[in-house]
DNA sequence: AGTCACGTCGTTTTT
DNA sequence: CGACGTGACT
């Protein structure tokens, strides 16, 4: 294979690099992807390594297919058998291979943010916490970190020992997990820990990865958090023939552009990257040749107010281009306004069609006002991210059907599907059955077997056995080989009567909604047309769950895509718009709050992100007054349009739009100075960054973010009831009391053998205390349990 | 059990 | 502003 002419010295020696750890430091469009693709290649015709052997990580499902196809247009044969994919797919993969490992069953569930936040809920509601102050999001943040640094439930309290409410969070943490377990589910972040706790475990499991993945790589290694990182560093160790440990892990990543902080990100990782591996060749790739000498003086202008640890400086051959306009527009509307005005001018005049742009904003609410004028302006657009397609909730109910019926363990999707359509079974009757199946360590579903046998359930136990035939029925059919996942879809939904549910529910929307369902169907075809192995139902949902929304393919149509600046990390445009420059939006008024320095750090990034999206032109602006969750905003001039006037003026064109353009006029901004508390003393109006405002200025009154531990001054004009009436919620005593048991009062210990209703006799292997009762481990014939003591119904024997 | 009206609370960013 | 949960009513 010729190593292609048009690749730079260094882009070559990258490519040609074989054996041992590789650093790749690639700034924002300089051909990593070619470098990528080609050193794949490389390895394959050149070093004659078996596509077999490549592990590739990228960080979308869809850069994973550009590569591959990329790398199969250049080598002869055998790129399907590498492995390209994102590390939770990649997890996926292999934990299903070794699940039994953990113990869990390899057609477990992938729980999303929803389905978390449903079995935290009966996590919080089992434990009579305070639902105000302990909301699932609490939790799940604090869980979530945890699992990135690779610490489980039993760590959590000697790792973060200065974290209040430790203990509670360790022991809501370790019910949880038990409970996941009992679903045989993971969350997302199970997928990254659970894989590095396989590896740990088994050395069977590791050794047969080791194995397979002689040579690794790694795209957006700045973004890898601590699970990760560990992943990794456990794969990269291959032993020859002679003998010898490799290591062939090639890493590409720019710490500049490191933007993932918040889900445990940690730029060391990129940083200290030769101290983890002494040995590691490191090649910088410092030419751009995306974007104008204009656009490229401006990231760096901005970047170089962030610290540094590797030097780097952005160049490119490609000339200096138009200068960058930057637009305050009166309100959000008129920006919009702005921006499509732009964009009908130039695709009107033929400079342009709808395809070269691109609208990058903070936040996802942001695309609101986008919305609304493309369409009055008719330019095609395509907003990703804010309503991925697979959250829609008829889409998910489907779903849940999907899981219900390929994974009998998964009780979260279970019971959000009981009562959809209608068949009478209740949120009382659900509860009943909750706590029959938790008092008996069966799965929900299994409850549901038991339905007439349950206490306050009996009414309903006809409907509930209806569900479960059906339930039943289609497992059947799913369990047959060579059953057509699409037939079976269809055959349910028919069943189901869910068209017509749809169309009782709310007639409006139902027509859009049947073309979603529609379109479920469509992609569950094209999966099983076009899956690599064997097509199964948790193969299809397990690929559902780990779709994003830009993952989805590109229509051919002719369209201006709108998506947050996140979103367009590894994109590029023509012409790109970077909208909401002001304080408080970017950077974020939660950078700025609770760490200044880190927080805004990475801001900067991603600032530094938005403005390298761009080829030829960039467009910058404000709103001198925004709308933002139903009030008007007075924001300042974010600082990083500041940073860029201190020292490189000459790159931009200012333009200023008058209010009189403005629907509102200067009627709503004279009101909103008419209540100069209304706008001063709420959140996020009215703060600058000048320094002297920093602290102690009006926006200090928002700065808390735990509201629960501290109370803002409130101006008594505008809030009239500052407390919450204590009468309001009078402690309900909990109808069962099982409040204040003591060990000793369970009439057993550990090591007594005991006897179950259902399970025979067995041995105590442990008893726990939960938050209201006793968590007991029960060895029996049949397996081991863990049941709560209040219903177990053990007996000492 | 299901429906409707009202109050509350909140928004970074995503696999 | 709008999503969502709560509580009263049918």
């Amino acid at each position: 294979m010729d190593i292609d002419r048009s690749l730079n010295p260094e882009q070559r020696e990258a490519v040609m690099h074989r054996y041992g750890p590789l650093l790749i430091l690639a700034g924002a469009g300089s051909g990593k992807t070619r470098v990528i693709t080609h050193r794949i290649a490389y390895l394959i015709q050149e070093y004659n390594v078996s596509p077999y052997n490549i592990l590739a990580i990228t960080f979308t499902n869809k850069a994973a297919k550009e590569m591959k196809d990329r790398v199969a247009q250049l080598v002869d044969y055998g790129a399907d058998n590498m492995w390209v994919s994102t590390f939770h797919s990649a997890c996926v993969k292999m934990l299903r291979r070794f699940s039994h490992v953990l113990g869990y069953e390899d057609n477990f569930s992938i729980y999303d943010t929803d389905d978390q936040k449903s079995l935290m809920r009966t996590v919080i509601k089992g434990r009579n916490l305070d639902p105000k102050r302990y909301r699932e999001k609490y939790f799940l943040s604090r869980i979530s970190m945890a699992k990135n640094e690779l610490i489980g439930p039993d760590n959590y309290k000697s790792s973060y020992p200065r974290s209040a409410d430790a203990e509670l969070i360790a022991s809501v943490y370790r019910e949880y997990q038990d409970r996941l377990k009992a679903n045989n589910a993971m969350d997302f972040d199970d997928l990254l820990m659970n894989t590095v706790v396989m590896f740990r475990e088994s050395e069977e499991a590791l050794t047969y990865y080791r194995n397979r993945f002689r040579y690794i790589l790694v795209d957006e290694y700045q973004d890898t958090n601590r699970a990760q990182f560990e992943l990794v560093r456990l794969l990269a160790h291959y032993v020859n023939d002679n003998g010898e440990v490799e290591c062939n892990l090639c890493v590409v990543g720019d710490d500049d552009q490191s933007i993932y902080g918040f889900r445990g990100a940690d730029i060391r990782n990129i940083l200290d990257f030769e101290k983890t591996y002494p040995d590691a060749v490191v090649i910088k790739l410092e030419e751009n040749y995306r974007s104008t000498e204009t656009i490229l003086d401006a990231a760096n202008e901005i970047i170089k107010n962030n610290p540094h640890v590797r030097e780097k400086k952005l160049w490119t051959k490609l000339g200096s281009g138009t200068p960058i306009t930057y637009t305050v527009y009166p309100d959000d509307l008129a920006e919009a306004r702005g921006v499509a005005e732009e964009i009908r001018d130039q695709v009107d005049n033929g400079k342009a069609v709808y395809g070269d742009f691109a609208v990058l904003y903070r936040t996802n609410a942001q695309s609101r006002p986008f919305e609304a004028i493309f369409a009055n302006f008719k330019i095609p657009c395509r907003i990703i991210g804010a309503v991925n397609f697979y959250q829609r909730k008829e889409v998910k109910d489907v779903l849940a059907y999907l899981k219900t019926i390929d994974n009998g363990l998964d009780g979260i999707a279970t019971r959000r599907i009981l009562n959809i359509p209608r068949r009478g079974i209740g949120e009382t009757t659900a509860a009943h059955v909750q706590e029959y199946a938790d008092g008996n360590g069966i799965g929900f579903f299994e409850a549901l077997l038991d339905a007439k046998s349950i206490p306050g359930v009996s009414r309903a136990a006809a409907k509930i056995a209806s569900f479960t035939e059906l339930i039943t029925r289609y497992r059947m059919r799913a369990a047959e080989a060579g059953c057509s996942l699409k037939k079976l879809v269809r055959d349910l939904l028919s069943d189901l009567d869910f068209e017509e549910e749809l169309r009782r529910e709310d007639p409006d929307s139902a027509d859009d909604r049947i073309a979603n369902i529609n379109e479920l169907i469509n992609a569950i075809t094209y999966y099983e047309e076009n899956s690599d192995g064997p097509a199964t139902l948790s193969g299809y949902l397990a690929d559902v769950s780990l779709m994003t929304d830009a993952d989805t393919e590109e229509t051919s149509e002719d369209h201006t895509v709108l998506m947050t600046v996140h979103s367009a990390k590894g994109l590029e445009f023509n012409q790109v718009f970077l909208v909401g420059m002001e304080e408080n939006l970017f950077p974020s008024s939660m950078s700025i709050d609770d760490e200044e320095i880190r927080g805004v750090a990475e801001e900067r990034r991603l600032c530094y992100v938005g403005i390298t999206r761009a080829r030829r032109h960039l467009f910058l602006s404000r709103a001198s007054r925004r709308m933002l969750r139903g009030e008007n905003n007075f924001n300042a001039e974010s600082r990083f349009i500041g940073e860029l006037k201190k020292n490189a003026r000459h790159l931009l064109t200012e333009k200023r739009i008058s209010d009189s353009g403005s629907p509102f006029g200067g009627q709503s901004y004279r009101n909103s100075y008419d209540s100069p508390f209304e706008s001063g003393f709420k959140k996020g109006s009215y703060s600058g960054y000048d320094s002297s405002a920093k602290r102690g200025s009006l926006s200090d009154f928002s700065s808390s973010s735990d509201r629960s531990d501290f109370t803002p001054y409130k101006n008594p004009a505008i809030s009239a009831k500052p407390y919450e009436n204590p009468y309001k919620k009078a402690a309900v005593p909990a109808p069962k009391n099982f409040g204040n048991a003591s060990e000793s009062s369970l009439g057993f210990t550990v090591g007594d053998r005991v006897s179950h209703e259902r399970f025979g006799t067995g041995t105590v292997t442990n008893i726990v205390k939960g938050g209201r009762d006793f968590e007991v481990t029960v060895e029996f014939p049949s397996g081991t349990k863990k049941m709560l003591a209040a219903f177990a119904k053990l007996r000492k024997i």
